[in-house]
DNA sequence: CCAACATTCAATAATTCTATTGATTGTTAA
DNA sequence: TTAACAATCAATAGAATTATTGAATGTTGG
């Protein structure tokens, strides 16, 4: 083979894994991937896609190899390939914030438009935790919470707040934390806490940054 | 701002960047800016392009914040925005090289058609050309050699070797390489070298990965 | 100023991507 | 077996991407 022709055959394949990623709907599928396992309805009905066309974009990211699919059932169980996918779709995501204004001034506006401009560093948390002075809260639905989660965090998911505040310490901080740092649920938990009396901030990372950082999970 | 359209709106932002790499030729571009500031002629040459054409993606990279261009007299010289471009796409490369056994079977295909399977280990190559028992031989084209190279390498420009052959040593392995493990020139340098009875081999990094694993360059 | 040259711009046709729609294929539970 | 349901398939119109062509812009050196 001629160099010509490999370089043009090696480009192209790989171009096809950034066309993959090359549409905000399948971006968003990534990161909701990176909770666990999920079915094409609750896909579809998480990023608010139709099933048809979450399911068509299910299959643009497998025949990339960017996810797999298993059935179980009646359902399909699409998951990430491997945390390698994760980490591009992160370094991505990085180059994102860090190189482009606008990118990052969006998300320092939503932020702040929910009052919310404080985040806790993850790294002093544990002791914080251990001590006492600390609890991590799981906002995310049930179903990501048992695919997995940070070690010794307690999981009410997000619409199930209000009617369960009592259950919480208000002598203690509570740490919220939910998908990632694109998810809101846990900037709303917090609005929530906050107007009922709660010491309560958010943790940046969600449980895929967590867990690829190789921190304690369950 | 309600979280979905924020979620619209940063997915999208984010996808922009997936879709400035989602496509071969522009890959190949970051493949040879990753070497050093080059002109739109230089790159149109060395990619196959035509000039309107290589400039036109160019445009595209640098909307999309990849590449950044700078005014010389009437030349444009492109350079990556930052090395962290450089480390997204090798991040990318060696996703497909690890998940798509396609892009791994094409790569060793190549290299076996040009009898060169093995490769240099870059960690004990350091101390070899300490010892005087290896030469570090760099076959780009010159100004890319001038751009930045490893240190203590020599320049021999591919289409220079076979006249400027006598000056390299025989009692000494000589390793060559030249902008990445997508580049064919240290396997054709190779190949020459083999024919006129020199002991050579390939290291299988170029300049820039050298270079980002903070290795001593010039 | 003019000629030469590097690059960009503008227009276009061919191709590819995307969301929607409705039909079809599998699977489970009654 | 049938009804209900999850997912996929197939077709399509509208939008976006791409290579090519030739013209336009901007810079340098004489």
């Amino acid at each position: 083979m001629k160099a010509r022709d490999f370089k043009n055959r090696i480009y192209t394949e790989l171009s096809a894994i950034a066309k993959a990623l090359a549409n905000p709907h399948r971006l968003e599928i990534i990161d909701l991937l990176a909770q666990g396992p999920s079915s094409v309805e609750y896909i579809a009905k998480n990023t608010g896609m139709t099933i048809a066309n979450a399911s068509q974009h299910l299959q643009t990211l497998k025949s990339a190899r960017l996810v797999k699919a298993e059935r179980r059932g009646k359902y399909s169980f699409y998951s990430l390939q491997s945390t390698d996918v994760f980490k591009l779709w992160k370094t991505m995501r990085e180059l994102g914030f860090a190189q482009n204004a606008q990118i990052g001034k969006l998300l320092r506006d939503f932020r702040k438009s929910r009052h919310n401009l404080e985040s806790v560093d993850s790294d002093k948390l544990l002791d914080r935790i251990e001590k006492g002075e600390a609890l991590l809260l799981d906002v995310r639905p049930r179903e990501e919470y048992e695919a997995g989660h940070i070690a010794s965090a307690v999981s009410i998911p997000k619409n199930e707040l209000l009617e369960r505040l009592k259950s919480l310490p208000k002598n203690k901080e509570i740490i919220a934390y939910c998908r990632g740092p694109l998810c809101a649920m846990a900037d709303d938990a917090i609005k929530i806490l906050h107007e009922h009396g709660y010491t309560a901030s958010r943790l940046e990372a969600g449980f895929p940054e967590w867990d690829t950082e190789g921190k304690p999970v369950d």
